[in-house]
DNA sequence: CTTCCTATATATAACCG
DNA sequence: TCGGTTATATATAGGAA
């Protein structure tokens, strides 16, 4: 075409960082850098042995997520309970039994993560909030106060939504193989 | 020196994906990675409209993290309570007022989070866990749970904290402005 | 929505202050 | 531990299948 006289590419062209408004070149460039921010995360988690999570919510309401180890073993973040010591606890480090998971699903359909490590955490972590009128939140408690009856539940519930959500998550907790992208 | 003759450096050089054994190397990469890693979430975000988050855990157990429209926002997964109709309530859209937040912060020191979004939301979501020992985790509950009186004081503790974590949060909290960096 | 291809814009491994 | 510089390895915008 007139386009290209001689060159058989215009190459990459600078683009300014805003949003794109062509909606399908949006839904390219989408696909394209999200699967570039997952190789990144990879190759970051790799090289440094640091554990990075990533999560991405597409304008379609697509739950895409990345995690080494395991999403939610990271995004389960730490934080003494306000006000309360981080009791400097000998925690087992990056271990073999992840036997707990957090979950997560989008609203219209879903998308979720479930995970748990034991690795590094210490203390526990924190919160929610949601201002608005009717909405429901969270909020973050000690396991403990799930007492012994309900926890077991709870944890079934939710192992059943992340096998809806698909095998996404059990591939993440796999053993050594490079960390995958989900869907 | 003997390794530059001529030329004033040897310019990037290809190296394997794979754990890099000399620690400095290791923490050097670690910062210019975890840099690049955020510069790509933000203009994803910027980009495509989506809602990005990335949590990074560094092996010396510091927490960084990036979101937009902030990390909590996104990582704040809706799932519909288990066995609880996800009651579709119209939700307003990504919205100005977003007046709660949610907080996570690094074992040893700090690293934090907190925010909301009325956005998409519409069903609340889930979980945590833990298995082994005595360790402490969380639990999510309706923020109503927490009643009048104690829900002041929490969210109180979580702004010190977030204050203390940095600005790095307000920055995400703002209006058009480029997403930035956290940490 | 994923993939291929080419020409460039960018990210960064080494190194140095 | 951090930045700044340079030469190269990579990521990708366009265009099209």
């Amino acid at each position: 075409m007139a386009h290209l006289l001689g060159r058989t590419s215009m190459g990459r062209q600078r683009i300014e960082i805003r949003r794109i408004d062509n909606k399908e070149r949006r839904q390219v460039t989408f696909t394209k850098r999200r699967g570039g921010l997952f190789k990144k995360a990879s190759e970051l988690a790799l090289l440094t042995g640091a554990s990075v999570a990533v999560v991405v919510f597409s304008e379609a309401n697509h739950t895409y997520a990345f995690g080494h180890l395991s999403v939610d073993a990271v995004l389960r973040s730490y934080a003494p309970v306000p006000g309360e010591a981080a009791a400097a606890a000998p925690v087992p480090v990056h271990g073999e039994d992840v036997d707990l998971h957090w979950l997560r699903i989008a609203a219209d359909e879903i998308g979720a993560q479930v995970a748990a490590e034991q690795a590094r955490m210490r203390g526990v972590a924190a919160q929610i909030v949601q201002a608005k009128a009717g909405r429901r939140f969270w909020w973050e408690a000690d396991v403990d106060a799930l007492g012994e009856a309900q926890l077991p539940e709870f944890v079934k519930a939710l192992k059943k939504l992340r096998d809806n959500v698909g095998r996404h998550v059990n591939a993440l907790l796999a053993p050594q193989p490079p960390p995958l992208l989900l869907q």
